[in-house]
RNA sequence: CGGGGUAUAGCGCAGUCUGGUAGCGCGCCAGCUUUGGGAGCUGGAUGUCGUGGGUUCGAAUCCCCCUACCCCGACCA
């Protein structure tokens, strides 16, 4: 590609409401155009990247053995009403009517439209296994769609969805997938890891999730030392307090802590550890009001508390609650003597503790030689309800936790039976007996991909493709081009010559633009090799090379150099 | 949805408090010079000051409504 015939749209200034690196560069470098809150258009520029992922996406998945077919991208309501997911799904669900004012939903993923076509389709159980895949855009209206393509409101996804006669066999896909996307995303240049997940809105039995690790990543993964085994936050299990809980030795007291109202606050005043002390956080459930206590030094995991029975789908208590429940405002709120009943749900480490510190239900005071038992009665529940912390130890003797930030790019899931039973989604088995499938699931992000892969590889001067993404391979930089005839012919000679090599090759033969321009787009736009082009190096028989992770350039030999960078790229 | 903020040229911003000719940088166009790390000079084009209403002789500026966008919290590929 000429850039004098290509729509090359970099800009110098990082624009203003851009906050994450991924979305500063693919802005700056012209690959996304942002059209409305999460709704982006691509450029050309940016297509050619997104196209590589895509390609490579589709490659492993016909490697694998899916079959890839296209499913509307609007659905109808009752198709939604089905699975009842039409109301559970939420404000995300984008629902739009027709001029006849029935209604429909643009797809957010596509379990319900995969299962009517499979109950339709599918008869015996000589039809199974069998995988269906598509590469399609996606709308989900996100309550805070940011950091452009990374969490878009519409996005391009590969989504595809595998039926089997019974367990044995859905797992067996299950694990062909997830060798699959291993495969993909070593493909894609990327350092990633497959972690286990919760199955959220999806549902099913199990799940992991594959994480670009990035620090920018929006989500903590937890993996052991030993064992190699890594979970999302939302899932990694604390390990049980090694030691019974001790005997009381203080008794209990009123202390005044007037300002002071986080558990840090009151350690530091008391001179205590942050482990001494324990949070309180009043949640409403389906049973009413429930107070959540996790040590000071804790953070409490919602979806573990989501699991557990009679909670359901909680929410935070109101200021108003707190008051009527506790007789205090947040800051001072504590288990012990409240107004009204409540139930309490303890974290196995707070259970443990003894002499411990929590809000005294007064304003400006808090309760220190709190003791379970004597001076409040023993927890309703005991469970694991917070996150892990780098560094405390695992279950199982599987060493110690280490914490890690990653972006999530896939997602896959064994559905069982929620959708086919849903939707009476049967096959004929080999008696002649109808029998409910069974389903698996399987996410990636494709978008997401270019801005995770961007996330994980840049420098101050820009993008650093990994060279399955690069939108061109390598860069031909003629110097001088305007003033020597040489140099322009020199020029277009490697270009062809690179071109017919089969790479996909940017030559900079813009009119008028001098040699720091052309090295700042080529570096902003990430190409990973550049050669220069110019009248010092042809005298000397030599073109100027230069990959986009080299501080210096390589004097290489006109002689040879084609073959020669076509197997560095292709390396 | 709750809280906070922004809206002025293609992009980044000033001007608003204290009402009076709409500005700066980058980019864009033309010419000349320059040419190995985002060139210099000269000249030029570009705005319903987010929308609607109000106050006023006069509104980017003051008041009201609306809308869009951004940031912080509960979601997910």
């Amino acid at each position: 590609m000429r850039i004098s015939k290509f729509h090359l749209a970099t800009v110098k200034e990082t624009p203003a409401d851009a906050d994450v690196i991924s979305q500063q560069l693919m802005l700056r470098a012209g690959m996304i155009r942002k059209l409305a809150a999460g709704i982006y258009s691509w450029t050309p520029l940016g297509l050619r990247a997104l196209r590589k992922v895509e390609a490579i996406v589709r490659e492993e998945m016909n490697r694998a053995g899916a079959l890839e077919l296209l499913m509307p991208s609007i659905q109808p309501r009752e198709l939604w009403e089905e699975t009842e997911r039409w109301a559970k799904f939420g404000g995300q669900l984008l629902k739009i009517k027709d001029r006849k004012d029935g209604e429909f939903c643009y797809g957010p993923t596509h379990e319900e439209v995969i299962t009517d076509f499979a109950r339709n389709e599918l008869r015996s159980y000589k039809q199974l296994p069998i995988n269906f895949y598509q590469i399609q855009t996606k709308f989900r209206d996100e309550i805070r769609p940011r950091f452009g393509v990374m969490r878009a409101r519409e996005f391009l996804m590969k989504d595809a969805y595998s039926f089997h006669l019974d367990t044995e066999c859905m797992q067996r896909e299950y694990q062909n997938m997830y060798d699959a996307y291993t495969r993909i995303f070593t493909r894609l240049g990327l350092k990633f890891r497959a972690v286990a997940a919760d199955t959220g809105a999806i549902g099913g039995s199990g799940s992991h999730e594959f994480h670009v690790l990035a620090d920018s990543g929006e989500d903590a993964i937890a993996f052991t030392s030993e064992g190699n085994y890594a979970a999302n936050v939302e899932l990694a299990e604390a390990a049980a307090p090694a030691s019974p809980r001790p005997a009381p030795t203080e008794s209990l007291q009123n202390v005044a802590t007037p300002t002071q109202k986080t558990c840090e606050e009151v350690a530091e005043l008391l001179g205590l550890p942050l482990s001494r002390t324990v949070k309180s956080f009043a949640v409403v459930g389906e049973q009413g009001f429930v107070l959540v206590l996790v040590r000071g030094d804790h953070m409490v995991n919602e979806i573990k508390l989501q699991k557990i029975a009679g909670l359901g789908d909680f929410r935070l208590a109101t200021e108003a609650e707190i008051v009527d429940h506790l007789g205090s405002t947040p800051g001072f709120i504590g288990p012990v003597a409240p107004v009204k009943a409540i139930s309490v749900i303890a974290d196995r480490s707070v259970a443990a503790m003894a002499d411990f510190v929590v809000g005294a239900n007064q304003a400006g005071f808090h309760k220190r030689g709190v003791n379970w038992g004597r001076d409040l009665p023993e927890p309703d529940v005991v469970a694991d309800v917070r996150n892990v912390v780098e560094g405390e130890p695992a279950p199982n003797g599987a060493g110690t936790w280490s914490i890690a930030r990653g972006i999530e790019v896939g997602h896959v899931f064994q559905l069982g039976q929620k959708y086919a039973q849903a939707m009476g989604a049967q096959v004929l088995d080999e008696n002649g007996k109808a029998r409910t499938m069974y389903m698996g699931c399987y996410g990636i992000g494709v978008s997401r991909i270019v801005a995770a892969a961007i996330e994980q590889n840049h420098d101050a001067a820009g993008i650093i493709w990994p060279e399955a993404i690069a939108p061109f391979h390598i860069a031909v930089l003629p110097l001088g081009a305007d003033r020597s005839e040489r140099v322009r012919e020199a020029a277009e000679k490697l270009y062809a010559e690179l071109t017919a090599a089969g790479l996909d090759v940017l030559l900079d033969d813009r009119k008028g633009v001098r040699p720091g321009a052309m090295f700042a787009d080529q570096e902003l736009i990430g190409i990973p090799h550049r050669v220069v082009v110019g009248e010092r190096g042809l005298d000397a028989g030599q073109y100027e090379y230069r990959s986009r992770r080299a501080a210096a350039n390589e004097m290489k030999p006109i002689e040879g150099f084609v073959d020669w960078v076509t197997r560095e790229i292709r390396k």
